[in-house]
DNA sequence: AATGGATTCAAACAAACGTTTGAATGTTTT
DNA sequence: AAAACATTCAAACGTTTGTTTGAATCCATT
């Protein structure tokens, strides 16, 4: 039998190498536009390196993600777990099942030393991406813990029917994305300028309230907000 | 003088033909993994044309996101100048603010001849895109919107701090953009399949409560929401 | 008919792409 | 020491990339 520590260690090292530059360059450049070639020196590794233990591009950028996802969905899948075991039984608040889905990804953000804001960066876009490989294996990714986290808000949220909660919990992965991203062009805006001074920790206290607010929100229909103003005036449509 | 009309009819016919081609095959593969030959022979162009109409890839890129997102904001302002003048000074609400913003959205997004959904999931893409000629170009075409629905929604919500009105437009924004792109991974997990079968008057009537209620959420700070069970035991790190 | 500018065309450009190869080197087992 | 395996290496593979060129073509004006 072979001597996994020293094997494994030893290729672990320009496999890891790979994967940490992959990693700042995907997150810099995305994935289309980042080369093999920037990626294997920057790693100081050889080119055919990546083939050899990986496959081939894609591969590698799906262990760049998994890297970081996997460890996160299941963390989050834990807290959640704890809560309702500390709950024994009684529903969750709103509050609790955000933080569960939140903290550990705000954690991920901290850490600089595995990729920080920046990778969750990369997430964000993968999301946006067309390409199907990078579909398939996000949804892969991602079904378990969805599905884990839309039964406690069910159980939370009875009164609203399951069609609308898979709705808002779209809202909400959206708003949660788009911030944990922190990409969006808002931030480019001099108006929206004072975002960029916040910390952390205060971002979960400004996306807990606005996103348990929207979950709990009334079902009232919006037929109002089709452009008839109140008033009862006609808009004219002038030439 | 040459005659204009013939002259501009002539070129425009095969600069929208480029245009309309790019469009499409942006939309399906993004902007990186389009090449200049699949869309010109799409067109049904010669490839130099791209460089001699717009002077390369990437001026075509703005152009075709111009074409359709400068009438689509124009269109927003308008909406939300018409809804104040109506209202004489008194401060809008929410959800009139909110329809302004999402109306000629989703109006874009009906309109199959204008790209339909998949230009907003172009749009979508370009928000989370790196390349600088993108995010540059973005902001600049968003900012004087942007600028005017915050002033509006400051006025609806005079409460409401500046920074934390920033922070829920952008809350907004994110929910918005990613309900519009329909892209995310979200659709592809099997518990929440049920929202294909939407159509998009319906999406507004789910989308808008959820975003009136956030942003008219209290401002309660979630302090508790920091992993610590009411019940006060302390959580144990299992070995 | 001839001139002039606008547009289209086929062809080639250098550069970069992901991938493959086969020999050279390193490391562990027989 | 020798054999067997794992890893690294430089080099080249064939495509494809965005861009450029210069001649050919079209069309309106002179």
């Amino acid at each position: 039998m072979p001597q996994l520590r020293l094997v494994d260690t030893k290729s672990s090292a320009t496999k890891e190498k790979m994967l940490d530059a992959a990693e700042a360059l995907f997150m810099e450049h995305g994935f289309e536009a980042t080369g093999l070639r920037q990626i294997t020196t920057g790693a100081g590794v050889n080119l055919a390196a990546v083939h050899y233990h990986y496959g081939g591009k894609e591969e590698l950028f799906e262990a760049v993600l998994t890297r970081r996802l996997d460890p996160m969905n299941q963390e989050r899948v834990a807290l959640l777990d704890q809560l309702e075991a500390d709950a024994r039984g009684k529903p969750l608040s709103c509050e609790a099942i955000i933080g569960a889905m939140f903290i550990p990804a705000l954690k991920l953000a901290r850490d600089e030393a595995r990729g920080g804001k920046n990778f969750l960066r990369l997430i964000g876009r993968a999301y946006a991406d067309p390409a199907p490989f990078i579909r398939q294996f996000l949804s892969h990714q991602y079904a378990p813990m969805i599905a884990r986290f839309k039964a406690a808000f069910g159980r939370t949220l009875p009164h609203l029917p399951a069609r609308e909660l898979s709705w808002r919990l779209h809202f909400l992965m959206g708003a949660l994305s788009y911030t944990l991203a922190g990409t969006d062009v808002l931030k480019l805006i001099s108006a929206l300028n004072p975002i960029a001074t916040d910390n952390d920790e205060m971002l979960l206290r400004r996306l807990g309230p606005f996103l348990v607010a929207g979950l709990q929100a009334p079902l009232a229909d919006l037929s109002e907000l089709a452009a008839k103003p109140k008033g009862g005036r006609r808009r004219v449509r002038s030439a």
